[in-house]
DNA sequence: ATAACATATTGACAATTATCGATATAAGTT
DNA sequence: AACTTATATCGATAATTGTCAATATGTTAT
C-alpha cells in the first residue's frame, strides 16, 4: 500500500452513497439487489459504484448464478486505516 | 461526526499533493512556503489545497504576521479514523 | 427457445475538481 | 511612501465525477 493507493481508497470512500454501501457491507455480505433497496439510486449508478469500490479491492465480489455478492474486503481496509495512521506519525 | 464529513474528509484525502501535505504537517507545524519547497505545484493551488484541507477541520492555520502555519488538526483525524473503523462493524 | 431476472456496460450530460496566471490583501522592510 | 514578501482570491479551463436511460450479457425458469 502506497500513497497513490490510499489516495484512491480515499475517493472511493468519499461519495456518500459509497460510505454508505460500506456500512452496510461492513458486517455482511450483500447482494446488489438487497443494496438497492436500501439507496435512492438507479441500479447502474450501483453497478458504477461497487466497480469503483471493488478496483481499489476495497470490496469484494462473490458470483453465484445470476447473483453479485459484496462483502468488505478487510484486509484491504485495515491496511488503509492502519497506512492512514501511520502517515501522520513520526518521520 | 457523521457520514457527511467522513465524505467530506475522504475528499479532501483522496487527492495525491493533499495527502503528501498531510504527511508534512503529521508531525510538525510548517508554513505555507516550507511545503511549496516540497510540493511540484503553483501557490495558489496550494493554497486551494489548505483551503479544502482546514475547512474540514483536518487541519489547523495559526497566522503569525505574513506567514500561514499548518498543522494537522489531531482531534478531527483520530475521530475520523474512529468513525471509520467503526463504521465497519456490526451494527 | 423464450421469457424473466440480476447485473454490467455504454453514451450522454450537468456538476465538480485541480490547476494556473493574474490580481488582491496584508505585513514587514527600506 | 514605495517596495518586497507571503498568502489568498478570482477567472478560466481541461479533466473527472455521479447520475440516468438504454442496451447488453449472462443466468434461471417455463
Amino acid at each position: 500500500m502506497n500513497d497513490n493507493d490510499v489516495a484512491l481508497i480515499c475517493k472511493a470512500l468519499s461519495d456518500i452513497n459509497r460510505l454508505k454501501i460500506l456500512k452496510l457491507i461492513g458486517s455482511k455480505e450483500l447482494c446488489a439487489c438487497k443494496l438497492l433497496e436500501f439507496l435512492q439510486i438507479n441500479q447502474s449508478t450501483l453497478s458504477y459504484h461497487m466497480k469503483l469500490l471493488s478496483d481499489c479491492y476495497l470490496v469484494n465480489v462473490r458470483k453465484d448464478g445470476k447473483w453479485s455478492h459484496y462483502s468488505l474486503n478487510s484486509k484491504t481496509f485495515d491496511e488503509f486505516i492502519a497506512y492512514l495512521a501511520k502517515s501522520t506519525q513520526n518521520k
